[in-house]
DNA sequence: TCGGAATTGATTTTT
DNA sequence: TCAATTCCGA
């Protein structure tokens, strides 16, 4: 008789489940149950009575799969929410530095930035060091600083070779001090002090380490070094650490993630049990064998072969368009017949490389009058209203931050400008105080009495917020403040009003569930922006990038703009390691579809406002041919689409094609060195004509008609 | 202090 | 192309 907790479990999902108390490492596969696995081995734990709920530490990487753990393992038991510490990196750390802030060295009300307030910090930073910032880009500037956090690095331990790194440092010095002055932390910064509250004071760190001892990560594969170091410190005490995770699917390396982790941590955790989970639950046969063709193209992988028990299915179908506008025509013609179909629309993903692809694609399904919905914008907590409004409860909680403070004090307007922002910004740094400090302490020139009467009204708040509850304090801020007025005066203001009172209902439910504690809403708010990711069963067809599609599952795929310098993207063309990660992205997105995929292509395509021809993706190569069903071969074959005619498509065409050549911009030709490309452009008529072609991941070349030798293609 | 013009730069982005 | 940012004049 087995364990109700078992039942259904294939071999290996058992295995993993039921693993003694060591550590392991579990690879998972796309769709191979690995949420269950992992719901299902917290319960066991708990069940079985190996581990009582505080010894449990769960890890992932985004809000929405720790609430989803926690809602799984509600499910299968009884468990106190607040109990179990499971919850995203950031999430836990910031827990564990509220409950120790007096050993992190951090005020009791910190705050926490997210990356938009953290960039402006340090704009503010480098004019108030009057640097210019053609020599220190901002976006630069912060990529150094986060990137030395994640390395565990302090000002003190980053070396300099030259003048400019020197410099470098120095703002990074400076930053941190500006961030200790005003209370507040950066996402890195959390982690990194977590880190070193651990290390740096024992008894505290054995602790935890005698407390969790059994630590579970999610996605195991993104983590990057600072959250590894911080992994190995907390299970030092011998926990268990089960790590789950795909090195197939690791597609965040540019943000720092290392999948050299997984390695490593074989290593360091003297791990002897390797389970990988290859059954595959979700996608039809053919679906799995282009992925598994694909992926087996990397050199750099562990190792691992989806099968499923399901049958072949479909064969994937590949369109090969004329243009960008033919291909965003085809999507639409092909949505509707599946919708026709009886397809609900919620179950059909398309998938682009880069947001920018979704422009044409919008377009046509607007026009078509198909409900879509596109994923990636802003989200809740980063609207302009919301920042401002949470601006000024920052301001009641601390009003060190400087930030919340530039923000919004003349926001409304009232009447101070730039000059006296500066006046105080100057004051505030020579007396090494917050700007704050600077408006009390007046001398703010002829706009004093402005500087004085804002003051007094976020004075004028605190004492009023004092004796009510979140919601209220967020409806006083936003009445107070005058952003209410100003919204309402203002013209397409409604949706923003709405936004504010959603505000409201989102402090409502978080004092219901949390606690009544403006802090905390306010580490909410940055810490969990709002929701990205597509949510299942919307009436509407859903548009995202493959990195957004990550973790979700559609019966129906469309993954477009399968072109050389698109996907694989250009910048990744050099470097083999980069070009691992574009297949991995690719088998991410072809791994998405449960029946049906369709891959598509488009000759030219708009792009940076120009016509760009490209070649097809590698990608199409490296899939068994047999697999793929050509819609549209030896095109145009496919009638009633438009066909942008070439005088509409370049300026460059419009000059008459080198006589006699037979080359046409679009023409595919081969080249004896560089290899099979695409005419682009050509210039001169007479003696010595030259053809500009796009050779892909040779790169755009000019050459002499006369020498070049071209054979034509199609 | 504001609004229009010029300039710039454009993969991906869980927290 | 197109949007975000910066610049400049009233």
């Amino acid at each position: 008789m087995t364990h109700p907790l078992l039942e259904g479990l294939n071999p290996e999902q058992l295995a993993a489940v039921t693993l003694p108390p060591r550590s392991a490492l579990i690879l998972a596969g796309a769709g191979s149950g690995k949420t269950r696995v992992l719901t299902s081995r917290i319960a066991w734990l708990l069940s079985t009575g190996q581990v009582g709920q505080p010894g449990i530490l769960a890890v992932t990487f985004t809000n929405k799969a720790a609430k989803e753990m926690l809602t799984r393992i509600g499910a299968l038991m009884p468990i106190n929410p607040r109990g179990l510490w499971v919850g995203t990196f950031h999430g836990l750390c910031n827990r564990m530095l509220r409950l120790h802030h007096r050993d992190a060295g951090l005020p009791e009300a910190f705050q926490i930035m997210d990356s938009q307030d953290q960039l402006s910090a340090i704009k503010r930073l480098l004019k108030s060091l009057n640097l210019d910032d053609d020599k220190f880009p901002p976006r630069e500037v912060g990529h150094y600083i986060n990137g030395n956090k994640e390395e565990g690095r302090r000002p003190a331990e980053v070396e300099a070779w030259d003048e400019h790194s020197r410099q470098l440092r120095a703002i990074y010095e400076e930053y941190d001090r500006q961030c200790r002055r005003e209370g507040v932390v950066d996402f890195a910064e959390l982690l990194l002090r977590c880190y070193e509250l651990l290390r740096d004071h024992g008894p505290l760190r054995e602790h935890y380490q005698g407390r969790f001892r059994h630590v579970l990560v999610d996605e195991f594969q993104d983590t990057n070094r600072l959250q590894y170091r911080w992994l190995k410190l907390l299970a030092g005490g011998g926990a268990a650490v089960f790590a789950v995770g795909d090195d197939d699917q690791s597609i965040y390396a540019f943000r720092g993630a290392n999948v050299g982790n997984m390695y490593d941590f074989q290593r360091d955790f003297a791990v002897d049990t390797v389970i990988r989970l290859e059954q595959n639950y979700r996608s039809h046969g053919n679906i799995l064998d282009a992925a598994n063709a694909l992926i087996g193209r990397n050199r750099s992988r562990l190792g691992k072969n989806l099968w499923t028990a399901e049958a072949a299915g479909e064969p994937i179908r590949v369109f090969d368009a004329a243009s960008d506008f033919e291909e965003a025509h085809f999507l639409v013609e092909e949505v509707r017949q599946l919708e026709r179909d009886g397809l609900p629309l919620g179950d059909i993903a398309v998938l682009y490389r880069s947001n920018a692809q979704s422009r044409v694609l919008e377009h046509a399904l607007f026009t078509a009058g198909i409900a879509y919905r596109v994923y990636g914008g802003l989200r809740f907590f980063e609207r302009q209203e919301i920042k401002h409004a949470l601006a000024y409860l920052r301001l009641i909680t601390n009003s060190d931050d400087d930030n919340a403070l530039l923000r919004v004090i003349n926001f409304p307007t009232r009447g101070i400008g730039n000059r006296t922002l500066e006046t105080l910004q100057e004051t505030a740094r020579v007396t090494g105080t917050s700007v704050w400090q600077a408006a009390c302490s007046g001398g703010a020139g002829r706009s004093a009495a402005s500087v004085a009467r804002f003051v007094q009204l976020i004075e004028a708040m605190r004492a009023t917020a004092a004796n009510l509850s979140l919601p209220d304090i967020i409806r006083l801020v936003v009445e107070q403040s005058g952003l209410l007025q100003h919204y309402q005066s203002e013209k397409d203001g409604q949706e923003r009003l709405d936004n504010l009172d959603q505000l409201a209902i989102a402090a409502l439910t978080f004092v219901s569930e949390n606690d009544d504690d403006a802090t905390a809403f306010l580490a909410h708010a940055s810490l969990e922006a709002g929701d990205h990711q597509a949510n299942p069963g919307q009436a509407a067809l859903q548009l995202m990038t493959v990195h957004a599609a990550k973790g979700l599952e559609f019966h129906t795929v469309f993954i477009t703009g399968l072109e050389e310098g698109l996907f694989p993207h250009d910048n990744s063309l050099n470097d083999p390691a980069n070009l691992e990660e574009e297949r991995r992205l690719m088998y991410v997105a072809i791994t998405r579809a449960r029946r049906r995929l369709y891959l598509s292509l488009a000759q030219s395509r708009m792009l940076h406002g120009q016509t760009r021809f490209s070649l097809a993706s590698r990608f199409l190569d490296e899939l068994p041919q047999d697999l793929l069903r050509w819609l549209n071969r030896g095109y145009p074959a496919v009638g009633a689409v438009p066909h942008s005619s070439p005088s509409q498509v370049t300026p460059a065409s419009r000059r008459a094609p080198p006589a006699e050549s037979g080359l046409r911009i679009g023409q595919t030709v081969e080249h004896a060195k560089f290899g099979v490309g695409v005419v682009v452009d050509y210039e001169g008529q007479g003696a010595n004509p030259n053809v500009q072609v796009n050779f892909g991941a040779v790169g755009i070349k000019w050459l002499a008609l006369q020498y070049a030798k071209l054979k034509l293609l199609d």
